[in-house]
DNA sequence: GTTTCCACTTGATCTCGGTCAAAGCATCTA
DNA sequence: TAGATGCTTTGACCGAGATCAAGTGGAAAC
């Protein structure tokens, strides 16, 4: 954070991470040997990048698409656990094994760093591990933003809940204002959602068709969401609407 | 890990965090001045220990008793997020304000130290911080397998979950052995419980009646338990067995 | 052009767990 | 001894969401 700021990022490019996951670009101001230990891996939509109990052997960010990590019982009910959007990172420093499947939800382009050489960089450079113990401590509280999700909220509330958040991370990324109405593409299957939401596809089908009738959303295709007004999703959603919802 | 294991742990005495969490008792080998920044905390059950958006000016671990972490909507409803049990370390290095509420269960005594010279001890002291970041770590890890629960499992797969958690922790501090009967006091009444696993107190009774009757469980009173056969409780709750039940 | 997919929608029915209500039971207080 | 009080159990009923099933619509394949 501090360290970062003193660089200059104008050729970070294509790097939609740097400035919230360990970045590539950004610590080769410092670090000239990042480089070496950095590459990139595409994967296409569907496709299982770790599956839970495999060896991992590297870390890394998501440049663009997404992916998600899912449990699974043995009688086949599933649960996703997180969902990854652009510049969020996956691994385990420290660990050997992933505990559950990752696997691209679209077409899905990583940075990926070698989990060795990139434990020894977190040990020869505080401050990276000091980014990394934040960004943990976000996704901790993100997963338990969403037990409370799956725990006490309905349907509808589970549904209008997904849609802020991913409104919310694509605004931030796509438009800088945060008034008039959002638009973006769903990136995920009624499946997916199900999965996410500890529902089923139907009642997420259901959900949505209730909330484009009520006209909280409007919907073009199946995909292509417009928010008019984002402060009644949020009411829908059960969150309070104060502060804004740029976080 | 490492640089704990080289230290005499005999004076330890009555910190049970020494081998999970930051120990006061085992970093004074190294540190003499972790003593002075060192202090414990007293809380009546049904205390509340912090509440959410409060300024947060300590970090610390439960030393007896148990705490819990919740998380509430404006009309009231309620879901723990978190549950603390002994040798768990609760605090956000870096961070000002909570974003939950901390209570004490029952009543709670907490090894606390002031967050400032913490987190100037953290940066200090980089074992520490990557102790906390593998503590972090594992806490994500219980988070998602929590999600989980609440996405996925009936009622009665709930209750099974959670006495097999209480169990195993139960059991990994006080008794060596994991085979025969297990033997416990379940330190949350039905209401925790049910806020805990996304249910009702009257489905949560209900369950466990259920499975008194079935003999997965016995009951002595409201809340000694005894678990006769843990496979067989870990098979209610929907997990694979394979592997023993001591994590 | 039509066939085949696949993601999605919609309907009918069922069921698990929530809601409301009453009562049991142990501990504390007067 | 009799209330209180707090935790728990149990019953009756209901409804949100699951399940089962049929159908829609658009894009790719033949």
């Amino acid at each position: 954070m501090t360290s970062i700021s003193k660089f200059d990022h104008t050729n970070c490019g294509d790097c939609p991470i740097r400035h919230r996951a360990v970045c590539a670009h950004c610590d080769t101001d410092e670090l000239e040997d990042l480089e070496e230990i950095k590459y990139y891996r595409s994967f296409e939509a569907g496709q299982t990048i770790i599956w839970s109990g495999d060896q991992m052997n590297f870390v890394g960010s998501v440049v663009s698409g997404i992916a998600s990590l899912t449990q699974t019982m043995e009688d086949g009910r599933t649960q996703m656990v997180g969902l990854l959007l652009p510049s969020d990172f996956v691994g385990r420093p420290g660990r050997d094994s992933a505990p559950y499947d990752v696997q691209a939800t679209t077409d899905l382009v990583m940075c990926c760093f070698r989990k060795k050489p990139f434990e020894q960089l977190m040990s020869d450079t505080p401050h990276i591990a000091h980014r990394l113990l934040q960004m943990t401590l976000d996704e901790l509280d993100a997963a338990r933003e969403w037990m409370l999700v799956l725990g006490r909220k309905t349907a509808r509330e589970k549904i209008a809940s997904l849609l802020s958040i991913i409104a919310r991370r694509d605004a931030s990324i796509n438009q800088k204002g945060n008034t008039g109405p959002i638009v973006f593409d769903l990136p995920l299957t009624r499946e997916a959602m199900a999965d996410y939401l500890g529902l089923t596809l139907e009642t997420v089908s259901r959900q949505i068709s209730a909330l484009k009738r009520d006209q909280v959303i409007t919907l073009e295709g199946k995909r292509h969401v417009t928010i008019p007004d984002m402060g009644r999703l949020m009411e829908e959603a059960g969150d309070d609407t104060d502060g804004g919802f740029l976080v």
